[in-house]
DNA sequence: CACAATCAATACAACAGTGTATGGTTTGCT
DNA sequence: AGCAAACCATACACTGTTGTATTGATTGTG
């Protein structure tokens, strides 16, 4: 029988957990019954929840980077991909990005990890502004507001109340390129 | 000695508590502790948490909407409307309304609450572009985004690293007015 | 004053969650 | 095979938090 665990074994099961119910469902005992295992090989892998917690952390930054580096090299360029970046972000998945920012709102070491994510998203909006003309003065504040929206409509907002149709987000994004 | 509390002391208490330790503060016995009194009070006024919940809430409602309502009469009217919204929602304080809305990810009779602010903030908004001469038909994408923003800034960002100065600022509430 | 109602303190039970100690089982290595 | 390391189960102690029960103190009212 090959059921053993591994650290990272833990750290998926985490951020599925995380995703699906949130960090208020990330206690030892669920999510090793879930796993079908006991606390005890919790405790082998980990010193205890709090470095567990920087390890799970430390993955979904790792993950959520490579794949902001990999939109970078997927997208074919050219124009059109500001809103193709803003539909993705407004129409697609959010579960663990919502619980990851529910989480920061109360620990500290959360929203640090959660800053620097949010910091190079920005930037790199502001990038594309500026590459479809606008000036690179007003990219900055603009980028900021975007992404602020992204986040709110995202993360705090009830999905279910918060929908606008793709042609009127593609007018907003619109409004931004001017 | 006058030292007897009543129910609005303690929902009082509570949304201070609520505006700066978060709702992970909001605990029976550190609240007691607060108010220099023991967890007999809270158990004589409220016939346990839930309840005592449900009160909270509530009275934030009644504030939040009549807020909303003198902000309504308050208001001089005409032109720049819209700018002195947006600048007293994204440089106001936001305590309490941060920490009701980060309680209604994991709570789903406080998400309820928040939504119908959120509804009638929403509405407000697209009547105030409407009134600069905004097409109807793009007016609540617009105000629904407008607010998204003000959710994102206020509520998840770490208030810290998310400023831009009041003239980008009207700047970009210029572009919804377009 | 007397008595009921209001408000609060104390002590207790119950539960969930973390962390520890100890021992048992499986795997890898020589 | 034999030994050490990796992995897991079980049982326990400890803490924080809710809720109840009981009793005590204060206030208002006839």
């Amino acid at each position: 029988m090959d059921n053993r665990l591994t650290r990272q074994d833990w750290i998926n099961s985490g951020l599925r957990t995380l995703a699906t119910d949130g960090a208020s469902a990330l206690k030892v005992g669920a999510m090793a019954a879930a796993l079908g295992v006991s606390r005890g090989s919790f405790y082998w892998h980990f010193k205890d929840f709090s470095d567990f917690r920087a390890q799970l952390l430390h993955s979904w930054r790792d993950r959520t980077v490579d794949q902001v580096n990999r939109e970078f090299e997927d997208d074919g360029g050219g124009p059109g991909r500001l809103q193709r970046l803003v539909k993705r972000a407004f129409f697609g998945k959010r579960g663990l990005d919502r619980a990851i920012r529910m989480w920061a709102a109360d620990e500290q070491d959360v929203a640090a990890m959660v800053a620097a994510v949010d910091a190079s998203r920005v930037a790199y909006m502001a990038q594309l502004l500026i590459a479809t003309g606008v000036d690179a003065r007003q990219a900055q504040p603009r980028a900021a507001f975007i992404y602020w929206a992204y986040l709110g409509q995202a993360i705090v907002m009830d999905p279910a109340s918060a929908a606008i149709d793709e042609a009127a987000m593609e007018g907003i994004a619109d409004l931004f390129e001017g």
